[in-house]
DNA sequence: GACTAACCATACTATTTTGATAGGAAATGG
DNA sequence: CCATTTCCTATCAAAATAGTATGGTTAGTC
């Protein structure tokens, strides 16, 4: 599995957030009702998403979480691997040597290497207003 | 991580079978020394290929594995497919209605669905012949 | 100053997956 | 009948995953 839960929450809170933002700041434990996802486990993910600033956050009364830029500005796979880190499909991709120190002679790594951009060609142009939009057509149509 | 080294030691295998299998049965202790893999380990990841008839063998001195077809009639999705069983980048994607039961309320389905659709399109359009070919390609440019 | 909510850290548990090992039964060839 | 090699079943240990639990500190609002 690519995509774990940590991804998925990641992908949701910022959906959540797309669509009820407004011109407030959103709080965890409202996403956290209306997502459906434990709100200390929502705050690991978020914090990642803080961290690499995707999301900023006031704090007290009225607090919360807003996105930084518009829906349109942020692909899923940036979303997607600020959490889960490196979305190859296998280990012999990654960057670290140790995984696979025989690429050259692997028959098998031009391979991985065609899947992962495919992989990463879906992740890199699909924005989270598509995501939403995708949705929404989804509902006109009736399906 | 959607392959792991049970795919990729089926991929393997099966790559090894078709260099060296000649008209002639290859054993599992010969191709464990050339892939370096446990032969243990490939013994019970051969089992799942013999099961679904993409090797067959036979036993005892000069018994071993042979492919049932040609190279060039294997795609390599369903040899990884037989070790990994489904390879959906997610567990919403799959056929047991556990998984994910709000499958129809999520706004991120169709984006699962868009991913698995790009990862199968590589992998049935791949043939273990490629992979062959596309080594071959390239130690001949020198790369 | 009380309350709220982000922020931070740790560490524990339960489950599953993965990679691997062990031992032996059954078939085949010579 | 004996060596070889497939075939079958079990078991194990390590790692990753998905959370839960605990217990605070800091920064805003009213």
């Amino acid at each position: 599995m690519i995509i774990t839960t940590k991804g998925k929450n990641a992908l949701k809170l910022m959906i959540d957030l797309s669509l009820y933002q407004g011109d407030e700041y959103v709080k965890l434990k409202d996403i956290a009702k209306r997502e459906d996802i434990s709100e200390k486990y929502l705050e690991q993910i978020v914090s990642y998403l803080h961290k690499s600033r995707k999301v900023k956050s006031t704090r007290g009364a009225n607090g919360g979480y807003r996105l930084v830029k518009t829906p349109e500005e942020y692909t899923v796979g940036e979303i997607i691997k600020c959490l889960e880190g490196d979305l190859a499909p296998t280990d012999c991709l990654h960057g670290d040597e140790n995984a696979c120190k025989k690429r050259k002679q692997c028959f098998c790594y031009p391979l991985w290497f065609k899947l992962d951009q495919a992989v990463n060609d879906v992740l890199e142009h699909t924005t989270l207003q598509d995501v939403i939009d995708w949705k929404e057509q989804e509902t006109e149509i009736g399906v």
